[in-house]
DNA sequence: CTTGACACAGAACAGACGTTCGGGTATATT
DNA sequence: AATATACCCGAACGTCTGTTCTGTGTCAAG
């Protein structure tokens, strides 16, 4: 009685491999070798392993470095890979300035941060200068569709295209908020994220105050047990 | 004419080593040997090497597998860190039902996937095994607080805890929805994130079917440039 | 029945690799 | 001057490791 797994994409041993070699990569912080592979697997023979990883190479699962010790990883972008690490430099809340980085920008005194995998990154933002993270309190963000709690990574700015998301600090309101920016005939239009809602208007010669530009939001719902 | 270098911190050569251990890993994603070290930092004797090797694990700037090949590595807490790899196995839009995970989700018959950094997930979901995300199309999800091309991570359920942010399908109303779940007296109450809409009450004999709870909510603002 | 693809085992080989040991040369200490 | 210490080299050893080759049994197609 044989297992029958013809013909199909992949087989439970390359499962069992694939996952292998993630759980040790993970473990151990290096690949394992193909006898390891086999022992934890049920391979008896480092051929049988070999004849798996050849598959999976061809089939894009895996890559390997031949002739290399351990030259095995999952394929992909980055199969474990780069982080930026954001720091946490404070709160955003309406009716409040918004924090903004110091010119020194020595983000280890930062109380906390947050590491983001350079993959989510849009291309341009690949390194984490000038990135800087903010938690929002309160619910005055929920036009820009910015919950309490959730976690804002944005970029220092001045200045800002049309269609970006920006934080501006509005003197006339005492507001910080979060908005797409357009730049119009006679007028700034601030448009909240929430289709439903309606844009401020701001006329050019009134104060405003761009912060930065909103990078990426990270909602976190924790209660999930 | 000898270089000085006695009783400092680090040398030279050490940080040559650490600078090359680093880029090493990062551009061949394994580990360097001990001979690669040597040709890189102009050492000519593998014992030179497992000197400073030494040295650079009692000061704790790196850690070694004893024994094993290329089982070095930058220490630290995050020299490169773990990240979770998950699916997205396609679109969520309302009115249509939802995709939802094959039993054989986990490899790479998903067309995309995104890395999320393990330090952002919630303690219990350290496994990326039930964990898949979906790309919202439309503006049916803004009073879940969840804009048109938002990508959500969930985790495969059919039950869920009050306070939960659950994915449910709603027979009567071909439509699904992500809301905050409670079960109440005689009712499900369905709660949305966006604390300005009221919720939806649903009988508990009425059909309801969980799909899912939401983990994370992970919006890119692609425009910056 | 024959053929061939497929899954697997075992053994053997050649390098790669970490480890160890004996020796060497400066500089500083006693 | 003698000793200690830090730094460094080369070689040898034994094991780890990827690769390759031969052989075996299964199964489906011709």
């Amino acid at each position: 009685m044989m297992m029958v797994r013809k013909s199909k994409g992949l087989g439970e041993r390359h499962h069992k491999i694939l996952d292998f070699i993630e759980s040790y990569q993970r473990k151990s912080k290096h690949p394992p070798s193909i006898r390891e592979i086999g022992e934890n697997c049920g391979i008896s023979s480092t051929s049988v392993v070999n004849y798996y990883l050849d598959q999976l190479e061809k089939s894009g699962h895996i890559e390997r470095d031949r002739k290399i010790s351990r030259g095995v990883r999952l394929s992909g972008p980055n199969p474990l890979g780069d982080l930026l690490r954001v720091p946490v430099i404070g709160r955003i809340q309406a009716g409040e300035p918004m924090p903004v980085p110091t010119s020194d920008f020595n983000y280890f005194n930062a109380e906390d941060s947050v590491d983001i995998a350079m993959s989510l990154m849009p291309a341009k933002e690949k390194s984490n200068k000038h990135l800087f993270a903010l938690e929002v309190q309160g619910d005055s963000m929920i036009d820009a569709m910015i919950n309490d709690g959730d976690i804002v990574i944005m970029k220092a700015a001045q200045e800002a295209k049309n269609g970006d998301m920006v934080a501006v600090w509005l003197p006339d309101r005492n507001e910080t908020t979060l908005k797409f920016f357009y730049k119009e005939k006679d007028h700034f239009r601030l448009q909240p994220a929430n289709p439903t809602m309606k844009p401020i208007l701001i006329k050019k010669n009134d104060p405003l105050e761009i912060k930065g530009k909103v990078v990426m939001v990270i909602r976190k719902m924790d209660s999930v047990a």
